[in-house]
DNA sequence: AAACAAAATGTAAACGTTAACATTTGTGCT
DNA sequence: AGCACAAATGTTAACGTTTACATTTTGTTT
């Protein structure tokens, strides 16, 4: 009755008295088969809803149509738009994406990383864990050794051979506790991520550069975290329920500030009281007419580069990506 | 001196004086293997950085570890978390994504599903483009035929005979205009997706029902659009542009309202002046202090039940699945 | 120590495709 | 008509695994 199983390219073979490999070719390399043949071919093929065994063609010809994509958190929103981005620009080339959302934890990345090798992905596109120095991922020495091309994004594992396309940390810092002293603020509470952060290292080098410059006397307190919202929240509740008061929260990502914006709120206050600045720009924040002044980077931009630097170490493996740095704005 | 190549079975095979079918039972079934020989074999297979090959294993197996997963849009909000509870619950059962954004585009689609079934996916949890009963995608046929398991979350197309995780759009609509009634409010504008969208029609018809309840005259206006934020922002624009005043817009998915709220902004106007109302939660409008009472969808919820669906049925061919519907609550 | 079962390993083949090379068929030219 | 060459198709083998079945080894029982 119904049609028997999957069709391959055996079954077409056969339907048109062909070998498999004129069939392969006919699918493959159309100019390299007889007019009519390849009609033959093509038609067969679609009475029989013939589609290619995927696995099949890349375990034989060893290369995968896949790209693979590390991400630290799925309902980022930073991290929505450079999804978007990569998603868009592999569908162009063909190659489809493999996704991995490690949700912060270590094991999940490196079980990401296996998986990916094991679908030998043309490439990654890896946002680590953790950016700390003290972070040395046990699939480093296989990653490197398998010599697939790997690009970083935002956050930089420091002992990786790989390039990466990153933010403009110390200047999103400076730029924005310069502009934060400038209105006239003088007490900052800076929320970030983990102490060892890199990136949060190197936002708050440029923070305390901005504060060297003020003349006048200032106060920084700094609480850290881990980027994410709901800890920013509660130490922001904290810091605030002590009594502590300052001028201004930078929050040092965007779930930071939305954690320290509701922090606020359940304090009872509201952002004529403390001033809120934000790395990177706050989701609809504009169109609730409350716009967060921040230091915004392009995300889809980041996106955009990162996968075009991979899609083109594929095709060349002589190509030697270097590090690129998206360049942000204030926007206040 | 650099290793070869990737290692295989093989090279384990040669190393530990066996035959590959040893090693892969040691790999994959221990417990049949003999205590020292297995730790022999896994030592050597860590010394050679040894991966899996998903390709040949799942092609002499005839079985994927992949789950497809089709969406219209990687950046609306209210698809993200749905891919994080599918992202979470996969790995769970040790299955991998891949992942596709149609982008609204039905040629995208089609490609996506080609693409997952050169995969061999073991399912698919898919997201139309449209809902209209017009949309006859022609890859619906293949799609019966492989009998791969296939949930659709949130759009349902008509005649496909895939069970699928709904949202309670009826409801939402007769909840959403009941209250803004009682509110007192009785001239209204409307904002949905395409006019032949099933869901605008089955929301309108919930709120057409709520006005007929309304003992006073009302007015009822409706813009169509596509569920995205742009043109929904432009219809409403022009329409206040033209000097209509509704005590109420009602926009029926988050982007429309987004929409809606800047056109609202853009006017010159605020909330004070019309009131707004959503299908679904808008993100973060509660931290800026200017909640948008709506009706909401539990979305982790309505992906956690499609993944699960989805795997119970890759499981259990017998099991027939039946549509579910998510309850939404009003949060005002 | 024989007899037999259980445990451990092996042999052969196959999954669906493509690469490399070989052969046949067709075409234009003198 | 015969030759050279291009076009079209074919043969063989392999990619890295696993399945099904076969054989060998080990252990237990009496």
């Amino acid at each position: 009755m119904t049609k028997p199983d999957k069709a391959t390219i055996t079954d077409i073979a056969k339907r048109v008295n062909m070998t498999t490999v004129t069939v392969s070719r006919a699918l493959n390399r159309p100019e390299k088969v007889k007019k009519e043949t390849l009609a033959r071919i093509l038609e067969v093929a679609r009475e029989l809803n013939y589609v290619p065994n995927a696995f099949a063609r890349n375990l034989k010809s060893r290369e995968s149509r896949l790209i693979g994509l590390i991400t630290a958190s799925l309902d980022n929103p930073f991290y929505a738009k450079i999804i978007k981005a990569i998603s868009r620009e592999a569908k162009k080339k063909d190659y489809s994406l493999l996704l991995f959302d490690t949700d912060g934890s270590p094991e999940l990345e490196e079980r990401a990383v296996d998986t990916l090798l094991s679908y030998q992905v043309a490439g990654i596109i890896l946002s680590v864990v953790s950016d700390d120095d003290d972070y040395h991922p046990a699939y480093l020495p296989k990653l490197e050794l398998t010599r697939i091309p790997v690009i970083q994004i935002d956050r930089k594992l420091a002992e990786a051979p790989f390039a990466g396309v990153y933010l403009e940390n110390w200047e999103s810092g400076y730029q924005g506790m310069h502009t934060l002293v400038e209105q006239g603020h003088r007490h900052f509470l800076v929320v970030g991520g983990p102490e060892k952060s890199n990136i949060t290292i190197s936002r708050l080098e440029g923070i305390r550069r901005a504060l060297d410059e003020c003349p006048e006397p200032t106060q920084l307190d700094v609480l850290y975290g881990d980027y994410t919202q709901a800890p920013a929240r509660e130490a922001v509740n904290t810091y605030l329920a002590s009594g502590k008061r300052p001028d201004a929260i930078f929050g040092l990502n965007i779930l930071i500030t939305l954690g320290s914006l509701e922090a606020i709120r359940a304090q009872g206050m509201s952002r004529d009281d403390i001033e809120v600045f934000s790395i990177d720009q706050v989701p609809y924040a504009d169109i609730f007419g409350q716009p967060v002044p921040c230091f915004s980077h392009n995300t889809y931009q980041l996106g955009l580069t990162a996968i075009n630097m991979l899609l083109r170490k594929i095709d060349d493996p002589q190509y030697d990506p270097t590090d690129e740095i998206i360049k942000g704005e204030l926007i206040l």
